[in-house]
DNA sequence: CAAAATTCTTTACGCGCGTAAAAAATAATT
DNA sequence: AATTATTTTTTACGCGCGTAAAGAATTTTG
């Protein structure tokens, strides 16, 4: 790699002793010559380092090799881990994954989608914010640019939704939690943005009505993403009161326990299983932190490797499939119980 | 919105009633054109809903209005939040920030540079991994592209760094606990990745020689981006060996100190500056769950807001100055100190 | 109101690459 | 070796836009 700068693929072609349209085929895909062709070029490649514009590339072409990936708050390692798997996989199937956060606001995340749009992706992952998204521009997105909805399902959109069943984590958490001591109470926003906890409160319900068991929900107030914090405010505000229902909480999410556990800890509140114990806590996402809470969280765990893995196939199998299902796709994982100290 | 389709920029040149050139000026430089016919372009985008195609427009100038911003590890809420600092003010100042992660790995870090390259960006803001990072690919790279270095230097990289004053967080930490109470012990991993840790453990020498007190290193064992578990493995050896040289631990950074919680509540060591608590913790970087570890964290706090901002200034300096600045520039802000209950 | 300054239109070319079609070269098959 | 199948070369055009130059239109200035 060195020798002069090679400034277009005409150049690189015939320093390469290949014709340009051979070049352009091999780079669109290199199966498509024959061995020694690629092995030429590939050796003028590693000698002149020579890639070709990405600009020229894609502005005829009507699908580019893009592929955007749209979660709705980075900040948030859970969205972390998944996008590291998604981009992974996207790279590995010859796409140009760009990487996107709504940052928790529909405003970006309308701003976004016009971007992508310009982008002409081969396809989007999308997890929307969910009840704060503007509707009809997700609406319109999907029918122009072939989209999979994850995480987050927002009914009819996208040709497909990958998600977690959330009956599942909660079927799961409740089960374990009244067989083994009091029965829980469910620790929730009052507004929550994502859809995953209406389904979760739903679940909750349905699941003690099933085991013969009196429901008690706990909604606190809070807008926003700042999920701990609001745990935590909330927390502090029914320990204080000493209105808890119940000596076991189950929370609809993994961020709001660990505010919630931060508030046990300030108020003197003993969270565990054993006898010494005033409290029991559970809680749905495995986030990654919440191996480290004081005590450590028993959750159920989102089939991570799943939920992303599936997720990308199912956008590869959608722009191999021209853009279209013939009907709309839901695949849900299911969780499983990590059991840890808390509960 | 809505009506007929518009393909390219002369179609909507003629629905719009102004010549192409002036029209690739207008989406170039908006105020480059008289108001009157702006007024006229900016009814017909509202009108037809037209965007140009940004491959064509990127095609042949040298530099695009991209931004590329590269962080060595997404899933740390650290960078999500600086991330998205960043990410606004690029496109406040009408720039296309995309976004990179290198998933703590250096062949991922270099990857994502070649992809930059081609990208052609205007200028790029690159947090390395640190030791591991290929010198030879970034340095490469940084005499092509315009670029600031952000949160951990290498030496003679870049136009510019900017990043946290090392010494700033660990003076300041190293004097509150030795002040009001026993001096501290270092608790930081052999073989840290980040160089901001070599700083912070000269700094932590310097102080306690300063002040005359009898230094203690604990460097524990552990490779990778998974810091958490590396000090809470780290922590679980030396607490159940007895090992601890002092009864107050600062912790090279606030990840490691969640990791070493969780083993002091695992093992029964209560952590805090009351009467009661067997161990007092600090640490340093105030990362966004530090606030909820039990007890909540004491620890030294980066100026985010400075130093995210400054990083974008400082790039949109350094793309004004045609990419190069005289000298290189290196801008540290300064820490302040967070009491909380662990120290 | 004329002259000067600014802005816009017309015309034209080029960027780097995709891609189609026909001819030529190479490889596989009999 | 001759035929057939496959791959490559040659030639040529177009994509959507940037941009330069010269002239026309508009606005500003004196």
């Amino acid at each position: 790699m060195g020798e002069r700068k090679i400034r277009n693929m005409e150049e690189f072609a015939s320093v390469s002793g290949i014709s340009r349209p051979t070049v352009s085929k091999y780079f669109h895909d290199p199966t498509s010559v024959r061995a020694t062709t690629r092995a030429r070029i590939e050796a003028a490649i590693e000698q002149y380092g020579y890639r070709p514009n990405i600009y020229a590339m894609n502005q005829n072409r009507e699908l580019t090799k893009n592929i955007g990936v749209v979660v709705p708050y980075l900040a948030d390692p859970f969205f972390g881990e998944i996008v590291r798997v998604i981009e992974r996989r996207c790279i590995e199937a010859g796409f140009s994954p760009s990487l996107f956060s709504s940052h928790g606001s529909a405003d970006q995340e309308r701003d976004i989608l016009d971007t992508l749009r310009s982008l002409k992706p081969a396809g989007v992952l999308l997890a929307p914010l969910g009840r704060l998204s503007d509707r009809s521009a997700i609406e319109s997105f999907c029918r122009d640019v072939p989209t999979v909805l994850f995480d987050s399902n927002i009914e009819g959109m996208g040709e497909s939704f990958v998600g977690s069943d959330n009956y599942s984590f909660v079927s799961q958490t409740v089960e374990y939690l009244s067989r083994t001591g009091e029965p829980p109470s469910f620790f929730e926003m009052k507004h929550p943005a994502n859809p995953n906890a209406n389904k979760r409160r739903r679940a909750y319900l349905d699941m003690m009505e099933r085991l013969g068991l009196p429901p008690n929900v706990m909604q606190i107030d809070g807008t926003g993403w700042a999920f701990e914090e609001i745990g935590r405010k909330g927390a502090l505000d029914i320990l204080n009161r000493k209105a808890l229902p119940t000596d076991t909480i189950l929370c609809s999410n993994d961020r709001l326990a660990i505010g919630l556990l931060s508030a046990c800890y300030e108020t003197g509140y003993r969270v565990g299983r054993g006898a010494e114990c005033d409290l029991r806590v559970a809680s749905h996402d495995d986030h990654p932190f919440s191996r480290y809470t004081c005590p450590s969280l028993t959750t159920a765990a989102h089939d991570y490797a799943n939920v992303s893995g599936h997720s990308v196939e199912t956008l590869f199998r959608l722009i191999e499939s021209g853009g279209r299902f013939k009907s709309r796709e839901e695949t849900l994982f299911s969780a499983h119980l990590i059991m840890r100290d808390s509960a």
